[in-house]
RNA sequence: GCGGCGGUAGCUCAGCGGUAGAGCCCCCGGUUGUGGUCCGGGUGGUCGUGGGUUCAAGUCCCAUCCGUCGCCCCA
């Protein structure tokens, strides 16, 4: 019989047990920060239909959608009238809509989901992987000091995650709006061309992104352009950049606006205690975060900056107006989960996890079989995470078996044991066994899980 | 959607006209109740697919599919 060759889609990640074990302690860890902030969890389905998805996306968009079709309506040749979500954003849009009378506002979600992208599949870019998302929905009006507690939430949930130490980079898009028309870059297309090839300052040098910016024929000259980057490409602390903008001498409604609005998140990041050394203001980001109106954030490991902004969010306007004529602004933020991970695999900063907690109770022969299933029970009974591994004969392959599966305690117990009413701890770890009297088994053992 | 590079064992790759290879992984063994090291043995490939050139094609040519990287865009 011919074989089909055994291979997953390209742009998906599928795991290993023991590195599927890591990155949902991974997950584990993001959900706790964000409920430790009092988020709430919500789910929406994985598909939606046509007219919703599509109400936000252009044709740009549409190009990177799956669509789902029954059999039978594709049999009839029908259009699909379902899709697969791409974001939460706008799941979240449909959902705050239409169960805005039966919600709380502020909203408070998190979310933490499969996404879906039609796209060609690269090195960190995934077709199917996992937001985890938070938002914070307004009605009619939402204060700036929730924009000010988004970036304590990256901080304690990268804080909690332990990658090292990062940066939350922060903008304001109205202030960053104002200063580019300030500095002679007016309107929302030349903004557009000029940032994204601001956005490349982290690849080129300051000279190459001056000469796109002056070819990309966004208003400026080579000294216009020279200025801007100058003024972009800040490297001062938070309190000199601000005072540096006030200095300028620009008046414009964005501008000011921008510059108070950045500031009063500042200080609000500062009084909820995020260390001031993880929050830089950054006047070069904004690529890639359009539709927000605000405040927005990226956050750089710094170890790995390489890796590119683990983190995203920033400020609406108005979430659902596609949905709802009322009001909702919101601030939110992504981690993408799938692409994180698999880079912190690349780099060795996470692997195959252990289980440091799981007991391997070992069976000597056929004749102890019913004492190894005691001795599991029990220690089952006293709250441990127990196997049993039914291969008589082989202790040796049992071990192995509890080596390879990451197991790190294995209970052995054959005649001598059962004679003296003990069994044998095997720590796999070290290879070091103790004998401990059966009644205090699980106590030793719970003792040396720590 | 456009361009660069590449498809040989589960993985990483060598072989570049003359009978398919290595390392790692995996399985078994190295007698009595002990894994990770070591030693020995073994499983596993119509060399992506289809044509063509040749006495002879993983090896050269063409097409095609798939993968990968970059562009676009984005997590």
């Amino acid at each position: 019989m011919a074989l089909i060759t055994p291979r997953t889609p390209a742009g998906v990640m599928e795991l290993l047990p023991r590195q599927q074990i890591a990155f949902q302690r991974m997950l584990d860890t993001i959900r706790r920060g964000f409920e430790r902030y009092g988020f709430l969890p919500i789910e929406t389905p994985v598909f939606e239909t046509v007219d919703v998805l599509l109400t936000k996306s252009g044709g740009e968009t549409e190009k990177q959608i799956y669509f789902v079709q029954s059999t039978g309506a594709r049999q009839q040749g029908r259009e699909p009238d379902m899709a697969l979500r791409f974001d939460l954003t706008v799941p979240l849009a449909r959902y705050v809509a239409e169960h805005e009378r039966g919600l709380v506002f502020p909203f408070r979600r998190y979310q933490m989901q499969r996404v879906y992208r039609g796209e060609r599949a690269q090195k960190g870019r995934y077709r199917e992987f996992t937001q985890c998302d938070i938002d914070v929905i307004g009605k009619d009006t939402l204060p700036l000091l929730y924009d000010a507690e988004m970036p304590a939430v990256i901080n304690q949930v990268f804080g909690d995650l332990a990658f090292g130490d990062f940066t939350i980079n922060l903008n304001n898009r109205k202030l960053l709006a104002g200063l580019l028309a300030g500095l002679g870059v007016d309107g929302a297309e030349p903004q557009r061309l000029a940032l994204r090839e601001i956005d490349k300052l982290d690849k080129l040098d300051r000279e190459a992104v001056a000469r796109n910016l002056v070819a990309a024929d966004v208003g400026l000259d080579v000294a216009g352009a020279e200025r801007l980057l100058g003024r972009l490409d800040h490297q001062a602390g938070n309190a000199d950049i601000l005072a540096d903008l006030a200095a300028l001498g620009i008046d414009n409604a964005p501008f000011r606006t921008g510059l108070d609005e950045l500031g009063q998140v500042v200080a609000g990041v500062a009084a909820l205690g995020v260390p001031e050394e993880r929050l830089r203001i950054n006047l070069a980001i904004a690529r890639g975060l359009d539709y927000y109106t605000g405040t927005v954030y990226e956050t750089l490991l710094n170890a790995n900056p390489g890796l590119g902004s683990v983190c995203s969010g920033g400020r609406y306007d108005d979430l659902a107006s596609q949905y709802t004529r009322s009001r909702l602004p919101g601030v939110g933020l992504s981690i993408g989960a799938t692409r994180l991970f698999s880079q912190l695999l690349d780099a060795g900063l996470v692997g195959a996890e252990d289980r440091p907690d799981t007991v391997l109770v070992t069976q000597f022969d056929d004749t102890m079989t019913e004492d190894t299933l005691r001795v599991a029970a029990g220690l089952r009974a006293e709250g441990l995470t127990v196997e049993v591994q039914f291969s008589p004969g082989k202790i040796a392959r049992q071990l192995k078996y509890a080596d390879r599966a990451g197991i790190r305690f294995a209970v052995l117990r054959g005649e001598v044991e059962v004679a003296r009413s003990t069994a044998l701890i095997k720590r796999m770890d070290t290879g070091a066994q103790e004998e401990v009297p059966l009644p205090g088994l699980a106590a030793r053992l719970k003792q040396m899980m720590g």
